[in-house]
RNA sequence: GGGCCGGUAGUUCAACCGGUUAGAGCACCGGCCUGUCACGCCGGAAGUUGCGGGUUCGAGUCCCGUCCGGCCCGCCA
C-alpha cells in the first residue's frame, strides 16, 4: 500500500461529494476491457463501485489495467465523477457515479477463481466448501455473518439488561454417558483418561445457580459427535441462560423479550404476545411439536371411529394401539392420481409408510378411493363429518403407530400445504409449545426423559409420579419459529428428593443413580435454588433470519454431512508421536 | 446402521438403445475494440467421464464394489 491509505468502503463511497478525491481498495469483481477505456467494477464487504481507467488521463495506470484480473486486490486513489444519465447503472447502489482512477496499485494478484463471486450461484455445494475463501466472498454468506454479530450483540444487550451475567463453561469437560455421543480428548497427563467436549453447559450452569450467581448467560459452543442434517452440525452454538427463584412464566418473560430483542436488532418484528399451545395439541393438529401454524392445513383423528370398523387394516392397528388419522385438503384438484401416486411412493420410502389412503371427492361429491369399499356407513359418516367433506376434497390417511402416523401426515402437511400455496400471509410465526410430557416408553418399554433428566415437573402432576407417571407433564417448554425449533427450556428439579423420585422411575438404582447424577445430587443437596432457563439453538435463529435453508449457510467453515471440513480437511491422522504422547495407539476395525 | 438423489473440461450442463475423434455456455489464454456494467467480436487451449473391478467386439452409458457431496429415517433435543 506504501503510504496511500483507504478512505472510503467501496459501498459507502457515495458519503463523499462528486469532485473529491478518495482512496478505495478491495477486490477485482469484473474487468470490462475496451481497448480504450477500462472499467472495473471494486468490491469489497460493502458492495460494488465502478472505476474507469482512461488513456488519455492516466496512460501509466490504464497501460497496467489491462493486466487485472478477477479477484486481484487493488487501492486506487481517484476523483468521484457524477455519470452522464445515460450511463447511470440503476441496479447498483453506487451506480449514479464512477471513480476516474489517478494512480493503481496492485496489492496482490489472484490465482483464477474456481467460480464467480455472484448472489446467485448453482455451483455444487462441495465445491463451494472446498473453495470456502472464495464462498465466503459472496454478499449472502457476508449477509449471514453480518446477521451473526448483530444477533449476539443484541442477545447480549438484551440479557446483560435484564440482569444476566455471561460467563464462560470449560470447554474440556467430563464425558457424560446419557445423551448424545461424546467427542473425547485424550488427557497426556492421565494415559487412557479422556476429557470431553460438552454437549451443552446445561450441568454446569445448574451449578452456577447452585453457586448463587443468579442469573447466568453464555454464547457458548456445543458438541455432540451425532449424525447430520441440515439443521444440525457436530459442532454448533448455544444462547444458553439460566435463572433462579423464578416459575415458567418469568422465564418466558425473559425468552419472549430476548427473542423479540434479537430478532429486531435484524430488521425482523415478531408479533407479540407469542401463540401458547400445548404439547397434546400440536400433535393433535399438526402431528408435531413444532409447527409451522402459518400453514392452514389441519389433520383429524379418526382413531375412536376406526376402532370397531368393518376395515380391518385399520381396525388392527387401533387394536394395536396406533391411530388413525386423516389430513383432509380441500380444492385439491392440483393432487391428481398421478401426484398422490408419487405421494405414496415418497412416504413409503423415505418416511417407511405402509401406504396412502385416500379419498377424492369428485363434483358430484361421490367419493373415488381404493378405501371406500371397505368403509362402512358408520365411517364414511364419521369421515364427512370430521373432515368436513366437499367436493374437490382429498383426503390422505395413514393407520400407523402414533408417533409414525404423525411424522408422515405432519410432513404431508407442511410439503402439500407448502406447495398449493395453503398458507396465510404472516412472514413470521413465533409460538411456545408448553405441557409437553416428563416421561415416554423407549424401545425397551422403559420410561426414560422426553428432554433431559434435570426437567421439573409440573406441581401440580407431582402426585401422579407415584399413580401414573406418564400422565406427568414436565416444565418443558419449546420456541417454534416457522416451523422450526430455536430452542427449548425448562424448571430444573432443585430438591434432590424429587430429582430421585424421577431418576427411580427411568429405572435407576440407587447405585447407577450415584455413579451417573451422584454428583448432581449432591450439588442440589448444598442448598439449591428453585432454579430454569433456557438454551437457544443459534446457529438456527440465525438461519431463520437469514432465510437460508441450512445451517452450512451461515455458519463460516461449517463441516460436510460425514463431518468433514473439506477446507481445512479435518479430520485427519496424526504423527505417531503424537499418538504415543497421549499414550494412544489407532486400531481399524478389519475390512 | 439404512433408504433415496447425484459425481463428465476450472464451472454449469449435454452426449439417443452400449457404437466414429466425449460436445456446448460461462470462466481461462491470445488478438481486436474509448462508455461498458453478465461489454462485444475473432481465435485458442482445456477431459484419468470420482476410483477399482466385471460384462461386451466395443462402456461416460450396463453390473458389482468403493470414495465423495446432498436429502431423509434411525440417532440427536
Amino acid at each position: 500500500m506504501g503510504s496511500l491509505r483507504r478512505s472510503h468502503r467501496c459501498g459507502e463511497v457515495m458519503s463523499s461529494a462528486v469532485g473529491s478525491e478518495v482512496v478505495l481498495a478491495g477486490w477485482v469483481h469484473r474487468r470490462r476491457d475496451h481497448g480504450g477505456v477500462i472499467f472495473v467494477d471494486l468490491r469489497d464487504k460493502t458492495g460494488l463501485v465502478q472505476i474507469v481507467f482512461r488513456p488519455e488521463s492516466t496512460p501509466e495506470a490504464h497501460a497496467r489495467a489491462h493486466a487485472l484480473r478477477s479477484e486481484w486486490v487493488l487501492m486506487v486513489r481517484g476523483v468521484i465523477e457524477r455519470r452522464s444519465d445515460d450511463t447511470i447503472n440503476p441496479n447498483l447502489p453506487t451506480g449514479t457515479i464512477e471513480i476516474d482512477v489517478r494512480e493503481l496499485r496492485i496489492l496482490n494478484s489472484g490465482s483464477v477463481p474456481p467460480f464467480a463471486i455472484e448472489d446467485e450461484t448453482d455451483v455444487d455445494e462441495q465445491i463451494r466448501l472446498r473453495h470456502r475463501l472464495h464462498d465466503l466472498r459472496r454478499a449472502p454468506l457476508q449477509r449471514a455473518l453480518q446477521i451473526r454479530h448483530d444477533l449476539a450483540r443484541a442477545v447480549r444487550e438484551s440479557l446483560s439488561s435484564q440482569g444476566f451475567m455471561e460467563i464462560e463453561t470449560p470447554i474440556l469437560a467430563r464425558a457424560t454417558p446419557e445423551g448424545a455421543r461424546d467427542f473425547l480428548v485424550p488427557s497426556r497427563h492421565h494415559p487412557g483418561q479422556f476429557y470431553a467436549l460438552p454437549q451443552s453447559p446445561q450441568i454446569m450452569k445448574q451449578l452456577f445457580m447452585i453457586a448463587g450467581c443468579d442469573r447466568y448467560y453464555q454464547i457458548a459452543r456445543c458438541f455432540r459427535d451425532e449424525d447430520q442434517r441440515a439443521d444440525r452440525q457436530l459442532e454448533f452454538t448455544q444462547v444458553d441462560l439460566e435463572m433462579s427463584f423464578v416459575g415458567v412464566e418469568e422465564i418466558l418473560a425473559v425468552l419472549e423479550r430476548v427473542t423479540l430483542e434479537g430478532c429486531q436488532a435484524c430488521g425482523v418484528v415478531l408479533p407479540t404476545p407469542f401463540k401458547r399451545i400445548t404439547y397434546a395439541e400440536a400433535m393433535g393438529r399438526y402431528g408435531c411439536d413444532k409447527p409451522d401454524t402459518r400453514i392452514q392445513l389441519e389433520l383429524v383423528d379418526l382413531t375412536s371411529e376406526f376402532s370397531t370398523s368393518e376395515f380391518k387394516a385399520f381396525r388392527d392397528v387401533v387394536a394395536g394401539g396406533g391411530i388413525v388419522k386423516a389430513l383432509p385438503i380441500a380444492r385439491a384438484d392440483e393432487l391428481t392420481r398421478g401426484e398422490i401416486d408419487r405421494l405414496e411412493k415418497f412416504v413409503r420410502k423415505e418416511l417407511g409408510a405402509k401406504g396412502l389412503g385416500w379419498i377424492r371427492v369428485e363434483a358430484d361429491g361421490s367419493w373415488k378411493s381404493p378405501i371406500t369399499k371397505f368403509l362402512g356407513a358408520a365411517e364414511t359418516a364419521a369421515i364427512e363429518k370430521r373432515c368436513q367433506v366437499e367436493p374437490g376434497m382429498v383426503i390422505l390417511f395413514q393407520a400407523d403407530a402414533k408417533d409414525k402416523a404423525n411424522a408422515i401426515l405432519s410432513r404431508l402437511r407442511e410439503d402439500i400445504g407448502r406447495r398449493l400455496g395453503r398458507v396465510d400471509g404472516r412472514a413470521w410465526d413465533p409460538l411456545l409449545v408448553v405441557d409437553f410430557p416428563l416421561f415416554e416408553r423407549d424401545e425397551k418399554g422403559q420410561l426414560t426423559y422426553v428432554h433431559q433428566p434435570f426437567v421439573a415437573p409440573v406441581e401440580e402432576d407431582l402426585p401422579l409420579l407415584d399413580t401414573d407417571p406418564q400422565k406427568v407433564r414436565g416444565t418443558h417448554y419449546d420456541v417454534v419459529l416457522n416451523g422450526t425449533e430455536l430452542g427449548s427450556g425448562s424448571l430444573r428439579n432443585h430438591r434432590s428428593d424429587v430429582q430421585r423420585k424421577v431418576l427411580a422411575i427411568m429405572g435407576y438404582g440407587p447405585e447407577k443413580m450415584e455413579q451417573s447424577f451422584g454428583f448432581m445430587l449432591d450439588a442440589l443437596d448444598t442448598g439449591a435454588p428453585p432454579h430454569g432457563g433456557f438454551a437457544f439453538g443459534f446457529d438456527r435463529w440465525v438461519m431463520k433470519l437469514a432465510g437460508s435453508e441450512s445451517l452450512r449457510d451461515v455458519i463460516p467453515f461449517p463441516k460436510s454431512q460425514r463431518g468433514q471440513d473439506l477446507l481445512m480437511e479435518a479430520p485427519s491422522p496424526v504423527d505417531e508421536g503424537q499418538l504415543e504422547e497421549l499414550s494412544l495407539r489407532v486400531r481399524l476395525a478389519p475390512v
